[in-house]
DNA sequence: AAGGCCATGTAAGTAGTTACATGATTGA
DNA sequence: TCAATCATGTAACTACTTACATGGCCTT
């Protein structure tokens, strides 16, 4: 129930329509929650219908811009989300899996994978620094600015967390395994 | 995609029945891609129809233990997906979100919030560092192992990352915000 | 008037979650 | 024989993904 919360917020950030939460979605908040435009689409529907947010005076035909803002109820209800109790999810990670199972059927193919992660966990953290650079250079920030901070480097954090380990990982591959190896002599 | 090839590996380590593979996914595998035991008995018979696993022998009727082994068109598949290329999924995380939301709509009622997170967290670590030390101690471990240790290590990398940097928003949200609070004098 | 993009949607399918149902076995 | 637990499932729902449809606007 994640969806609707990212989309208040980016709504109270700034009111938009669909495709304007789309882009925003593509580029910010969607790099810790991220959505379709489909999805986006039917969930401003479903709060729109809740009374959570409405849709700002515009020919409502299709093909038209609708720009939606944030309802008091919906402020409300964002608030209680943020301080609600839910218990962290535990890892979902494909690639985890992969590594455990070609423990089993083999590695073979594997190290192009590694490989191609690596690549893309370091563009995404020069996005990430990139990011830091331009919007939170401020000595005295303010208590929101020094929150969505705390969020960018916890995404900075990952990626080099995975760019670490993907290095590790790869040195693994690259060296011969001992135990089922032929030895020489 | 990935929930069959995770019931693939767990077969493959050692032929169970549903529960059994509910309870090792509880502890082991299920680390890196959890399941309850209704998608784990859903996909036990998606996977017989398609070919890929077949239950061993046994009194058919309900309550009865069924154990599965994979067949070779199942360890096939196995050994396709596990080269197969995936691009990595963006981070999902609902916390990080809601500090996000928090610099939004205020940061109420959320530090006891993160405060459980960091307890998990560390419970978590604790869990995973006993698995190391009691599965890999070896001085020279066969290549199946050291790759299996690996995974573990980025369980490991990534707890500690959410403890360092969850103890970082604490201490944030411990001393008074700086922009937005009445100054003294 | 044709093609491309902007903008909003529908439809169908897959994956995961939550709640509940039911038979078999075991120990009090 | 009753309750608890083991073991396997069904049903309904929610969330997400993929593919496609449609109308409006702008440029050539």
């Amino acid at each position: 129930m994640s969806l609707p919360h990212a989309i208040l917020t980016a709504l109270l950030e700034k009111p938009s329509s669909g495709l304007e939460l789309t882009r925003r979605f593509d580029r910010s908040i969607g790099f810790f929650w991220s959505a379709t435009h489909q999805q986006i689409y039917r969930e401003l529907g479903k709060l729109e219908q809740a009374g959570l947010i409405h849709a700002l005076p515009q020919p409502p035909s299709r093909g038209q811009k609708r720009a939606y803002e944030v309802l008091p109820a919906g402020r409300a209800e964002l608030t209680g989300w943020v301080s609600r109790s839910q218990d962290p999810k535990p890892i979902r990670d494909a690639l985890l899996l992969r590594l455990r199972a070609a423990a089993v059927v083999g590695r073979d193919g594997l190290e192009p994978e590694l490989e191609r992660h690596l690549v893309s966990h370091r563009r995404q953290l020069a996005e990430y620094t990139a990011i830091e650079e331009r919007d939170f250079a401020a000595v005295e920030p303010s208590g929101e600015d020094r929150l969505r901070h705390l969020v960018l480097r916890a995404g900075i954090g990952l990626e080099i967390f995975w760019i670490e380990w993907l290095s590790e990982a790869l040195a693994e591959f690259r060296q011969p395994p001992a135990g089922d190896q032929v030895h020489p002599g």
